[in-house]
DNA sequence: GCGACAG
DNA sequence: ATCTTGTCGC
């Protein structure tokens, strides 16, 4: 497993973090389709934290994305480079998740992130940061609305509603289960939406949440525990 | 000013 | 995110 630093010049107050989103956010590319959905290869990432120990491990799974099966897997850890502020996630996250896509042995398609891409208080969440500085096709699938607007979607899976930032659709709450809480997807970086949806449903034959963010969640959570156990 | 707020 | 037991159900 990779062990990686803070970047150098990684912002240290929220001001300079947001400079940074304003900055980045004008290469969002939002005209490409995306890859089409169950082709190829679908990667997801995540990381998990020991606040006591100020420890983040991330870890990339890359699913085939029509069996869902396991092709590889790479995990990574740091220090936790920001605190948690609403709206600068992005910035707890990226440098261990850049980490553990670098050390997969295949090109990763298209990723999956836990959280948003436009859906985001400046339109450049977790998913549209990573997508600029990979250059890869992202899409966020959070599990919360957080600020914005929804109406619920009808009860069968594949229904869904606007996710809305005053009257500006940022996303969909889509239904990946038969009346069970939706997920959030807004785009990230070369992708559409309805595409960003139509993976989604493809990653959830059975759970709420994509195969891909389940599969990675595990991942980093077994990478904190074998890496610093109790 | 106060509360809410991806993970 | 993380702290945490049992419990209901397939």
């Amino acid at each position: 497993m990779t062990t990686v630093r803070i970047p150098e010049h990684w912002p240290a107050t929220e001001e300079q973090a947001r400079a940074v989103q304003d900055e980045l956010r004008e290469r969002v590319i939002l005209d490409e389709p995306g890859p089409p959905p169950g082709t190829g290869h679908v990667t997801g990432v995540d990381v998990a934290y020991d606040d006591e120990r100020d420890i983040v491990a991330a870890a990339a799974v890359v699913l085939d994305a029509s069996s869902l099966e396991v092709v590889a897997e790479a995990t990574a850890v740091g220090r936790v480079p920001f605190p948690y502020v609403p709206g600068l996630l992005a910035f707890r996250e990226i440098p261990t998740v850049l980490a553990a896509l670098d050390a997969l042995p295949l090109p990763p398609g298209l990723v999956v992130c836990d959280g948003y891409g436009l859906a985001h208080p400046r339109r450049f969440g977790l998913a549209s940061h990573l997508g600029v500085l990979t250059g890869l096709p992202t899409i966020g699938v959070a599990k919360n609305p957080f600020t914005f607007a929804y109406d619920d979607p009808d009860t069968p899976r594949g229904s869904s509603s606007a996710l809305l930032a005053g009257s500006e659709e940022v996303g969909r709450a889509l239904r990946t289960r038969e009346a069970v809480k939706p997920v959030f997807v807004s785009v990230g970086h070369r992708v559409t939406l309805a595409v960003a949806c139509a993976h989604t449903l493809a990653l959830t034959p059975e759970y709420r949440l994509p195969e891909t963010t389940r599969r990675a969640d595990a991942l980093c959570r077994r990478a904190l525990r074998d890496t610093y156990p109790a």
